[in-house]
DNA sequence: CCACCCTCTCGTACACTGTACTGGAACTCG
DNA sequence: CGAGTTCCAGTACAGTGTACGAGAGGGTGG
């Protein structure tokens, strides 16, 4: 039943800040018993294990075709280009030219993978430095983040509830943390407000990315699906129902003229200058 | 077999709010050619024609031994109990005890289900009336919304970059505009705030969610979840790494006591009120 | 050098998904 | 009582993640 037979107990090696790059054996742990005899449930601890602590390549056996690294990036490409719909394993491992299955002498199954890749892209960061004004930093995470996910829309698709804790991503949250730590703000507002501006950003990235691939998803080209959608305006809207839009539509409110991140943004953090106003007082 | 071609112009008959709920044949459309001789791409028709024009069961034939909302209701209930991705044709069909093959008499695919099932929840949401002080009207809306994410945590995971078009949700964007319509703010603000009130909620839904299914979503007990992930923190955290993280730890503020919700709500209504204020002058 | 063992590779197989197709069952109308 | 119409469901197909186990290639101890 157990799925992943194999009797090893987790070692103890350093963490290294690298991400490792060679395959290795034994991805799939199962339920081992720690120094401490509280048994873990696989799942978690194997998700943990590749992000933090990666395997170096032992020099036995047979040659590797390609490094973890490899599958990560044919990973990337292949949500880039597709979406992370068509992010299955037979076709990353068709871009590396090789079987499915010898993916998972790589990554222990998708999930792990799409960590790996999630971890990897927040790795390219450009993080706010240390020392700078508060307002300036905290634009510049949320911009970073915007235009990652801008350049990666399939990291707003993974459904996941949250971000996967890996190396990379903590990078970006302490940085976050660290622009508005000394505002004078509570521990517990610092936690809550970068909360928002993440929340903000995530939910505008989302819309923008709406707008720019509608309709492109399932087929059929932006052109035929704003005509389809032109033809519900005549046949199915009512603007006696909703008399609201009817009128902002008449203004020109959905016009979108500015990017909505630039839009927002200010007004934001305005709300946030707010508090620390307040918590200073 | 062309179902929504609708020959007539922009219908003249009122819409009605109450979703029709029986079945009907020839839901697949195919590139039908309407009057003004435009082909219209089906997917997006066949996606709208059920929603927007329910279709009224004709008398004739066999009976049908469910209702178009019999086979919603069935959805939302699978979906509420074991998340989306158990949302299967098979699942929906066997709480109905009827074949799977059996759904597509009342709904042309599991991507128009979840539209009527989203269609459905938004139906429920106690809009806030027209004419109250807008910081009331917007906080009630932006808490009805936060409650249906929490009571329908899938509709968050459909993966869909933004809501289905559809009547109820229309309702609730139009309700959200007119709390702050006569506010003095521009079109374009004005649909500009909604959308970051949209974002916020959802964003916060999404943590809170979170941080309720956190673990017990991959099978194992949150007990065990927790205790991996204590282990993660023993194991793998190093605080030379996070110290900002570390120390925001140490002072409490990832404890969350209150709800994010209301934590940080009124943040984000000051910063309407400074625009709409900058507005008025 | 050779045998052995370790590691990577991958064909096959299984359970699961959405749904196209098709033949049959049940109901109303002429 | 047919005829027409509609609902029901069994089978089938292409796709998914991945368990299993047989083979291929290379480092190392004898």
């Amino acid at each position: 039943m157990s799925s992943t037979p194999n009797e090893r107990a987790s070692s103890v090696e350093p963490v290294e800040s690298t991400t490792g790059s060679g395959p290795v054996d034994g991805l799939r742990t199962t339920q081992a018993l720690p120094a401490d005899g509280i048994p873990r449930p696989p799942d978690v601890v194997r998700r943990l294990a590749l992000l933090w602590d990666p395997p170096r390549p032992s020099g036995r056996g047979r040659k590797a075709r390609h490094t973890l690294d490899d599958v990560v990036t044919a990973g990337i490409e292949v949500a880039d280009a597709d979406g992370l719909d068509a992010l299955s394993m037979r076709k990353v491992a068709a871009r590396l030219g090789v079987g499915a299955m010898s993916l998972y002498t790589y990554v222990p199954g998708r999930t792990e993978l799409l960590d790996l890749m999630i971890d990897r892209v927040f790795a390219g960061l450009d993080l706010p430095r240390a020392g700078a004004p508060w307002r300036d930093g905290l634009t510049h995470y949320a911009r970073e983040h915007w235009q990652l996910y801008l350049d990666h829309p399939w990291v707003l698709q993974t459904n996941m509830w949250r971000l996967p804790v890996t190396p990379h991503v903590l990078d970006a949250q302490e940085a976050g943390l660290r622009t508005i730590v000394d505002t004078g703000l509570s521990a517990a507002q610092v936690a809550e407000i970068l909360n928002l501006v993440d929340a903000f950003v995530r939910g505008l990235a989302r819309a923008a990315v709406a707008e720019a691939t509608d309709g492109t998803a399932s087929g059929s080209s932006t052109d035929e699906y704003w005509t389809s959608m032109s033809s519900f305006w005549v046949d199915h809207f009512d603007p006696e129902r909703y008399p609201t839009m009817q009128r902002i539509w008449d203004q020109g409110g959905f016009d979108a003229t500015t990017s909505p991140f630039d839009a927002s943004i200010d007004r934001l953090l305005d709300a946030v200058e707010t508090a620390i106003d307040r918590a200073a007082r």
